[in-house]
DNA sequence: TTTCTTAGCGTATTTTTTACGCTAAGTTTG
DNA sequence: CAAACTTAGCGTAAAAAATACGCTAAGAAA
């Protein structure tokens, strides 16, 4: 019934560099530009290969990483990538059915050189227009996940530096939303939803008037979460 | 790196009977009850594989299906029921993966007469204190993503007939949710929001007055949905 | 006929969202 | 060094949405 069948995962990682969204790619023995990824290996599950991934590509081990969803075209790796990967891993494997994940992280200058050092590119998301196999399906759903989740959850921050400006966190929603914001209401918005909390410093060296660092406090967060508990619960159109 | 793999399907299956939530549930060799679900063939992609299950069990075609997440412990199918898997597909296995889905499907005599046939139960989800392998695991993501989804988008008429009374829908939610539901200001919101129509009809040999049948307008919604692209579009807390 | 139960309308209050005017604090430009 | 430019950040008013809750209506059951 099942021949020689492989499980691998492939990770979506998304980093914001406060003008446009980047995605992490790889090039394949010069050819043609795919996700990071892996087979499981028999002892881990998936989060954990997940994880493995992510750690080796960019040196992190706290990554905010979320699954995706299972790509299982049986033909959605052809016998040119079958064969790499075979030779690759050494296995003999007809068939890889892979778990995608996304992953958010902050681009600093330490995620920047060990992505490099691995011959990993950030790539803006929007120039992306082919990747191997089926990555591009992968990213675009990563896409409409992400856009998704910042609506829903306060995961903007996982992209952001811990300290930001209400301007960078507007940018980033502009950026991956494609939406206009409305600078005052934006402002009432996040400084009265109780938990992104100011630091007392300021922006510097910028050519307008310097804005405040604020950051956000998880711990608040939560505890909102609980109060807010309303009851407008049913919103069909999200 | 990997020796013989497995993928399957498993798939819960809810259905509503006016009163509570129900979960279809099989009882294999007289043992303890599990999901619906099956190993994939080497032809089909998973989304297939779980349709084919769902045929099978309901004898329905057009069932809603959402992707609820991988279950990958390499420990999640203990030796026993590893035993079982390869003496029932005829196959080799040492990990069985695991894709979980979960389904929606309306309680009607048809569906209750196929599912008796195949030896399977509609069981209250709430009575379902275990399950064979991790099998109580996946109930419990698939119950908190059928919560959430039910928030967001319009599911609940996958699992209530085609026309119903606005109890009814708020039944589902009270039962789904466990909130409690001021009947006036949930008919405004319902009848409010333009893509649920009168049929005309009304309930009959009911102990109190008849309430009126309603239907949703799959069509109607989704013009609505366009309309409605708000930018008040960020809700962090759900 | 009374009682019981749910249907279904209406209104007033509060909360949230939206639109938008205006000043403030810096840098850059002429 | 003043004017121009840019973004920060405060405030207010109007519109829309959510909530609380009183009340009548229509049927079956007691």
């Amino acid at each position: 019934m099942q021949t020689n069948h492989s499980v691998s995962v492939d990770c979506v990682v998304f980093g914001f560099d406060g003008r446009s969204l980047k995605c992490l790619l790889i090039k394949r023995d010069g050819q043609d530009l795919k996700l990071p990824g892996s087979l499981i290996t028999d002892q881990e599950d998936i989060p954990s290969a997940a994880y493995r991934v992510l750690a080796e590509m960019t040196g992190l081990r706290d990554v905010f990483l979320k699954e995706l969803s299972v790509f299982s075209d049986p033909a959605r790796v052809g016998d040119k990538d079958l064969e790499w990967i075979n030779h690759f891993y050494g296995v003999q494997t007809t068939r890889v059915v892979t778990v995608a994940y996304y992953a958010l992280v902050k681009l600093d200058n330490k995620i920047m050189s060990h992505t490099l050092e691995k011959e990993a590119f950030w790539k803006e998301v929007v120039s992306i227009t082919s990747l191997a196999m089926d990555h591009k399906d992968i990213l675009n759903k990563a896409l409409a996940m992400l856009s998704r989740d910042m609506t829903h959850s306060p995961i903007a921050f996982e992209l952001l530096p811990r300290k930001f400006t209400i301007r960078e966190l507007a940018d980033l929603y502009k950026a991956v939303l494609g939406v206009e914001i409305d600078n005052r209401n934006f402002r009432k918005k996040i400084i009265g939803c109780g938990y992104i909390l100011p630091t007392g410093e300021k922006e510097k060296g910028v050519a307008h008037k310097p804005a405040a660092y604020y950051v956000f406090d998880k711990h608040r967060y939560r505890k909102e979460e609980k109060k807010t508990r309303k009851l407008n619960f049913i919103n069909w159109n999200e």
